[in-house]
DNA sequence: GCCAAAAGCTAATCTCATTAGCCTGAGCTG
DNA sequence: CAGCTCAGGCTAATGAGATTAGCTTTTGGC
């Protein structure tokens, strides 16, 4: 039995890789120990179960997510900022839909889950982005819940294939940064 | 054997429900079967299989959600409209999360399936709101699709528990209607 | 070289979805 | 009223997937 030299992070990257390319619901462990080069059971070893997995596979794309966020305001302010950020996301989600899946309906364990620590640091990527925006303390998580919303929303949709008529999807994406961009500088 | 009288309607009316009640993740044939008071391999007499299951679950629910925002808006023009028609969509999601859920990444499969009917009188729904506004035919679409990703993603963020911090998540959703009409209004 | 733990594996179990094929009762016909 | 048909139930069987148990072998530290 040669080792294969296996560690979770590798199962969790496979499964992400593994999920972007066949869609979340058709990850199976079976599936992923073939593309890791392992029987099924053997994966027991490096991760807890479907469950862990999936929740590991969360907290890397969020980190990922993250990253993407923070590079793309980095230096940026006002408009430039967020139209940024919204892009970066938005090209992750698109880019990284299986993984992203994860993400969704998952709740941290604790203040202290990983898991947690990248959706803060997502969200904290955002905050950036209002303060060029210079909005009042009141209204800073009222906006952006707003941000997520719009955001999340729209970059599901899209991997869903739910914009059905012909309007440019891109256009629709840039039409919706100006209007948060103008709705934002009006406060 | 008694009879029990089901019918294809009955079936899925049971399971968008069930899915309410356990999420859609958890809702079995199994458990649907017993719900309805059969054993499992005959809720296939009435139903293709889960697929079909949920297909039809996704075309109630998108109807339901149609009649709703309709009724909501009936009646009423500009923000009333608009306020109406969001509370209305995001009260349906958050009272039946599992059949809303078994509508995510669900495609039509011709012109003519009930999902997409019940898909664009939704959509009709939300146009009339715009259409209080005056938005320019180039801009409607743009703004239909900026109005769901806002609805939709704030609606599923909430039944997902993703909002995590403590401020009023209602508020937040009544800062969201009032930024979306000073936005709308502002074309 | 020896030992313990880690990392594989096979075999077995369990839950579900789905299919095959049987049975019956309800309604219609003669 | 007897008999036919078929829709709607049922049991039994199959097959995919997740997971667990328990065995074996490699590997790293002494």
């Amino acid at each position: 039995m040669p080792r294969v030299g296996l560690d979770p992070a590798a199962v969790v990257a496979a499964g992400a890789a593994l999920a972007d390319e066949v869609g979340l619901p058709h990850l199976t462990m079976g599936l992923l120990a073939e593309r890791v080069g392992v029987r099924t059971p053997s994966l027991y070893k490096h991760v807890g179960g479907q469950e862990d997995l999936q929740r590991r596979i969360a907290a890397l794309a969020l980190g990922e997510a993250a990253d993407a966020v923070d590079d793309a305001v980095r230096g940026r302010a006002g408009r430039d900022a967020l139209a940024a950020a919204a892009r970066a996301f938005r090209g992750f989600v698109l880019e990284h839909p299986g993984r992203y899946a994860a993400t969704i309906g998952m709740e941290p364990s604790g203040p202290d889950d990983p898991l947690a620590l990248a959706g803060r640091r997502l969200l904290d990527a955002f905050t950036a982005v209002l303060r060029g925006y210079g909005i009042g303390e009141a209204d800073v998580d009222h906006a952006l819940r707003m941000l997520r919303s719009l955001c999340h929303g729209f970059a599901t949709l899209q991997t869903a294939n739910g914009f059905q008529w012909s309007t440019d999807i891109d256009e629709s994406f840039e039409w919706l940064i100006t209007f948060a961009d103008r709705g934002l500088r009006a406060m």
